[in-house]
This record gives structure tokens, C-alpha cells and sequence, in this order.
DNA sequence: CTTAGTGCAAAGCTTTTGCACTGCA
DNA sequence: TGCAGTGCAAAAGCTTTGCACTAAG
């Protein structure tokens, strides 16, 4: 067992919650996806290859709760569906919400969020504002993209 | 007539769409409700109070086309619902998706566009991205609030 | 007159919920 | 064994679409 699912277990004890395989099946799907935004169908998709039983509404539920639990992050990229990524793995502060989106080729990228601490920071003065959680999408061309194009 | 309904029917026309009733009365709608987010249905009730045969189908439909027009933007408040709000009525530079979402009372700000500029420069020098547009939602709670929980 | 636009109802989508069954603690 | 969790199917809720009809140009 890897200290993930040690974590993740004692996780859902601490919270009165049992630990069931579908549970682990699904943030395994998240673990082998690190960095990448999941929507529930595709999520559904990669955990029936290890569990064919398993039903959507279970991964629903399941997706729910590790959202809840702060293990995964919501993400909205304004295409239909709701899409999750994992947001703990990496050693680095967690990452919120931040998003890099190319119209051209539909990649998406991440980028750091103490950027925007001094923008927090005034709205608070001058509006009295206190910001607790933000989410930011940037919409353009990257780096690839524009290079083809030239 | 408003020059807001003469410019209205300009870019229809210079488009090749007809002017129609129902599109001049859901901008109508729009002008009334400026800097508030609405959802299709939220226009739809309003609407009907001016012209009760109008259909939901063709606010959708009207709806998009003032998006596509760039007369109206779209905003994700993750609530469920798409909202639109007018873009170009006041004077200042249009405000592109800048919100301030209260978690308490669920009131909406907006914030001028201008403080990004910096992080996108810095986007561009250090991965190549280049940003056209953006989106941020900032969550928190609002000064309201916060005096009344005190 | 021609055809874009409309209204209505039906269908399409993602997501949620009810309920009997299963399996973790 | 008891009850949280699951799977299935049905329902819910927002949005789109097909089609006959209306009205703008």
C-alpha cells in the first residue's frame, strides 16, 4: 500500500466514513492523473478498466467527497462539465484554481498563485473585500501554439 | 428610440440578422439590469412582462447571439446557471469577468481589469503564453457581512 | 415573396436521487 | 449484525433542437 492510501484511509476514518474499494479505485484514477482535469465521465471511464462494476453515480458520489474532504479541486473550464484535479501530490504549496488555457489547442496549464497576494491585498483596503479562495482562468495562445502558427 | 437601440440594430443589420421584437426587448432587459449577473430564466420572467408570447427557447437563442456579438459577456458563477451581464453601457473600459463572490450573503462585485496586467506580462516572459482574455473570481466575504457577523 | 426568426414541445446533457441490495466495521 | 455505501434506473434541471408557423426585409 502506498503512504497515499495510508493517508486516504485515515482520512475517511477520522471522518466516521469506510474505507471501500471504489473509494480507492478513484482517487487511484486521480494519483495516475496527476496534473491533468478529470470530468466525472472520464474519470468513470479509466476506473471501470481496474473496477467494471462500478456505477457513474457512485463516481459522482465518490468525486463529491474528495472534494469535500479537500483532496481533489473543482475546476469549471466552461466546457459542460464539472472537472476535478488532484491537489496534493506534489511537495509545492497547492495550487489554486489557476489556469492557463490555449483557444488554439485546448492544453491547459497551471501556474503558482502568490501572484496575486497584493491584488488580494488592496481589494481588502479599498473595498473591505477579504478574500478567502479565488480561481482564476487566463484565455490565450501558448507557447507551441503561437510558434506553429509563425 | 435610445442610440443604445440604434447601435443595436447597426451591428444586426451589418450582420445580415433581422430586428426583431423579442431581440430589442431582451437588451431592453439587459439596459435595465446593468452590472447584474442574470441567468437565461432570471431574463426569461422579466421579458414576459413586456411581451408574455416570448418563448424561453428564443431568449437562449437571443442570448447567444449577444454573446457572439460581444454586446453581452458570460459569467460562470458555478451555481448552476450561465449569467450574462451588459458590457458596454457605461463609459469606462468595458470590466472583463472580475468578480468578487461574498460566500455569506452570495452578493456580487466586480473589480476594474487593470491590476493583471503585471501577472500577464510576467506569464508571457516566463512560459511564452499570451494571454487575450481572462476571468477571475475572487471568494471571500464581503464588508457587510463581515461588520454584521462582529 | 423568401427565408430568418419564433414558439412550442420533445429531446439531450450532465448530475442527483430513491430504493433495494451489498459489504465494511 | 447494523448501517453506510453501492448500483441501477428514474428523475431533475438547464440547454438545445426539430418543425410548422410568423413576420422582417
Amino acid at each position: 500500500m502506498t503512504k497515499e492510501q495510508s493517508y486516504f484511509k485515515k482520512i475517511l476514518k477520522d471522518h466516521g466514513l469506510k474505507v471501500t474499494n471504489q473509494r480507492i479505485a478513484v482517487l487511484e484514477i486521480f494519483k495516475e492523473h496527476s496534473g491533468v482535469h478529470l470530468s466525472v465521465e472520464e474519470i468513470y471511464d479509466f476506473v471501470k478498466k481496474d473496477y467494471p462494476e462500478i456505477g457513474l453515480a457512485t463516481v459522482y458520489r465518490t468525486v463529491q467527497l474528495l472534494s469535500e474532504l479537500e483532496l481533489i479541486d473543482k475546476v469549471n473550464l466552461d466546457d459542460g462539465y464539472v472537472r476535478y484535479e488532484i491537489g496534493v501530490m506534489d511537495g509545492e504549496k497547492s495550487h489554486h484554481h489557476h489556469h492557463l488555457i490555449c483557444l488554439s489547442c485546448g492544453e491547459v496549464f497551471a501556474f503558482g498563485e502568490d501572484m496575486l497576494d497584493s491584488l488580494e491585498e488592496h481589494i481588502d483596503k479599498t473595498l473591505g473585500f477579504k478574500v478567502v479562495d479565488h480561481q482564476v482562468k487566463l484565455f490565450g495562445y501558448c507557447k507551441n501554439c503561437r510558434e506553429n502558427e509563425n
